[in-house]
DNA sequence: ATGACGATTCAAAATCGA
């Protein structure tokens, strides 16, 4: 099993933050970066920097304005392709092959203030892209293996997803209506929560704190856990760790989510799957 | 209940984020 470092970062502004994309590039060094709301046209993606590094391959798909996802790699990517969800053209999804593996970076709809389809077509088009990404995803996993899927899929599914579960049962990204259907779209695709293999319930984890909180924000820690990784069940018995980078939230002008990492090909592999010298 | 902050956009106030 190759070595392998995965990332994903809602990077809230490419353009206006791509010193800060080169320094995690620098500091952490993951083989693959997938990027969400780059609010970035076509055509303008900050290449050069990145190149500089030693990224030289990127796959993006933006729009100006809003939303945005990328790609960032060290290796070459393949078969890149961009799934338009719900026909409405926004720039959430991109993927490619990274040697041999499929990885995807998507932005889930934010979803607006009130959680109410009927009164809120923020939230009914969050409801029904959810519904699109069930099946859509279920079809990704069953014909491309391995898999990784990365980004900011917007709910935090589990309570201990959210720094408190009671009082954020009735405001978006924690509602049971999305909490289920995250998990139903989970379950359904047979993948893994990743990061929660490694860091289970009922340990608390989060990747995003408003920008509302002032300079308090790793104080109080009101955060919310929005950004996930999910692979196919065989590449995450492969997984050795997994890291939130809390350190980026605290740099100056700040993304307000942060970058969650995991690295592949480990030590651990299991007996059965580890070749000429297992004994049976 | 409200607003707190931040990025973007035919450039001032509106929209989006979550």
């Amino acid at each position: 099993m190759q070595k392998l470092a995965f990332a994903t970062w809602n990077i809230n502004s490419v353009r206006l933050r791509i010193d800060q994309v080169v320094e995690f590039l620098k500091i952490w060094a993951p083989d693959v970066l997938a990027l969400q709301e780059t609010k970035c046209p076509p055509g303008q993606f900050p290449t050069r920097k990145l190149r500089e590094v030693g990224y030289e391959h990127v796959a993006e798909c933006g729009q100006k304005g809003y939303h945005g996802v990328a790609i960032v790699s060290r290796h070459p990517l393949e078969d890149v392709q961009s799934h338009n969800f719900c026909g409405m053209g926004d720039a959430r999804h991109v993927s490619a092959v990274v040697r041999g593996i499929r990885v995807h970076s998507l932005y889930v709809p934010a979803g607006g203030e009130l959680p109410d389809p009927d009164r809120n077509p923020k939230f009914a088009h969050k409801l029904a892209f959810l519904a699109e990404m069930r099946e859509w995803l279920k079809a990704e996993a069953a014909a491309a293996n391995p898999v990784v899927l990365m980004g900011d899929l917007n709910v935090a599914p589990y309570e201990c997803d959210v720094w408190d579960h009671r009082r954020l049962l009735r405001v978006v990204t924690h509602t049971p209506v999305e909490t289920d259907a995250l998990k139903g779209i989970l379950a359904e695709s047979g993948m893994v929560d990743v990061v929660r293999r490694h860091i289970p319930a009922p340990r608390k984890i989060f990747t995003w704190w408003s920008y509302r909180g002032k300079d308090d924000w790793s104080r109080l820690d009101k955060g919310r856990r929005l950004d996930h990784v999910w692979t196919d069940p065989a590449l995450a018995e492969t997984s050795s760790n997994v890291e939130i980078v809390r350190t980026t939230r605290g740099w100056t002008r700040p993304s307000d989510h942060v970058p969650v990492m995991v690295r592949f090909g480990a030590q651990r592999v299991p007996a059965q799957q580890g070749g000429k010298n297992v004994r049976r």
